[in-house]
DNA sequence: CTGTATTATCAAGATACTTGATATTCAAGA
DNA sequence: TCTTGAATATCAAGTATCTTGATAATACAG
C-alpha cells in the first residue's frame, strides 16, 4: 500500500466527503433548533421527499419505536405529515411538506452556489467519469451493508 | 434546470453515496452493539486514528457534557483511551486502541474488496479527475457548515 | 382460509443528552 | 509578571430520547 500513490488519494476525498456531509446537516439541524436524529431523518427526506416509517428506521439505526415518536416530533413541528400508504393499508406514507423544503434550502444556497461553479471546470466526458466512480464506490458500501445485516 | 442532463446525475450519486455511507456505519455499529453516537464516533476515530473530545463534539453534534460520556462508554468498552494532550495540558488526545481497530476492520474487508477492482475500471487521470471533483464538492459543504456555525 | 410475518403504534423503563457550574490552562495585554 | 477573558474537559441534576415488549391491523404463503 503506497500512500504517495495518486490512486488512494481518491478513498480520502471519499472519506472527507462522508465527513463534511455529517458536519454539514448538524449544523444546519442546530440552527432549527433540532436534535440530530431528526435532522438526519430531514436529510434523508430532502433527497427522498417521501418515504415510510420502515424505510426512515432502516436509515436512522432507530427501533421502531423511537421511529414513531421521531416522526410525532417532526409532524407536531409541521416538517413532515402523515398519509395512508395505498399500496399496504398497514403502513403509512411519509412526506416532506413544502414548508419545511423551504426551510431548509436557504440553508443550502451557498453550497449550491459553489457546486455550480465547480461543475464548469469539468467536461461531460469529466463527469461522466465521476458519477461512474461515486456509483461504484457507493454500490460497494451498498452491498457490504446488505450483507452484514443479512 | 433539466433534470435529463447528465450534469445533474453526479450530484444524484453523491447523495445516494452520503446516505449509503450512514446506513454502512448503522450496520456495522448494530453489530457490534454499539449505540448511533458511538459508532459515529468510532467511525471517525478510524479515519483519524488521534483526536480530542472538542473536535469530536464539532464531529458529533454533542454538547461537551455529552461528549464526555460518550468517551467514558468508549473508554470503558476499550474502544479507545484518553491521553495527556502535550499541546494543551487543558485538554485530552483520543487515541482509538488498535484492538478497535482490529475489531472494525472485518465489517470493511467486502467494500475494500470491491473498491480494489472498481480502481482497476479507471485510468490515473481518470482518478486525478475524480478526487479533484469530489474534493471541490467536499469543500462547497464544508464552507457553508462553517458559514452557517460562525 | 389459516398460520405466520410485517407494519406501525403505544407505554414503561433504561439510556443518553442538555444545561449550568466548576477547575484548569491558555493567550493577550497592561 | 499579573490580570483578564476565553477555551478545555468534567460533573451532577433534570430532561429528552431510545429500547423493549405488547398490541392491532393487514399482508402473504401454503
Amino acid at each position: 500500500m503506497n500512500k504517495d500513490n495518486p490512486r488512494h488519494e481518491v478513498f480520502g476525498a471519499m472519506q472527507s466527503f462522508g465527513v463534511n456531509s455529517v458536519m454539514f446537516r448538524n449544523a444546519i439541524g442546530k440552527k432549527l433548533g433540532l436534535n440530530i436524529t431528526d435532522i438526519g431523518c430531514l436529510n434523508y427526506m430532502l433527497i427522498k421527499t417521501k418515504s415510510t416509517p420502515g424505510e426512515l428506521s432502516r436509515y436512522t439505526g432507530l427501533t421502531s419505536g423511537a421511529t414513531t415518536s421521531m416522526l410525532d416530533r417532526l409532524e407536531k413541528l409541521k416538517f413532515i405529515r402523515r398519509l395512508p400508504n395505498l399500496k399496504d393499508r398497514r403502513g403509512t406514507m411519509i412526506e416532506l411538506l413544502p414548508e419545511a423544503r423551504s426551510m431548509i434550502l436557504p440553508f443550502l444556497a451557498g453550497a449550491q452556489a459553489a457546486q455550480q461553479e465547480l461543475l464548469k471546470e469539468f467536461s461531460d466526458d469529466d463527469l461522466e467519469i465521476v458519477t461512474r466512480f461515486v456509483n461504484g464506490f457507493s454500490k460497494s458500501i451498498q452491498d457490504q451493508a446488505d450483507q452484514i445485516d443479512l
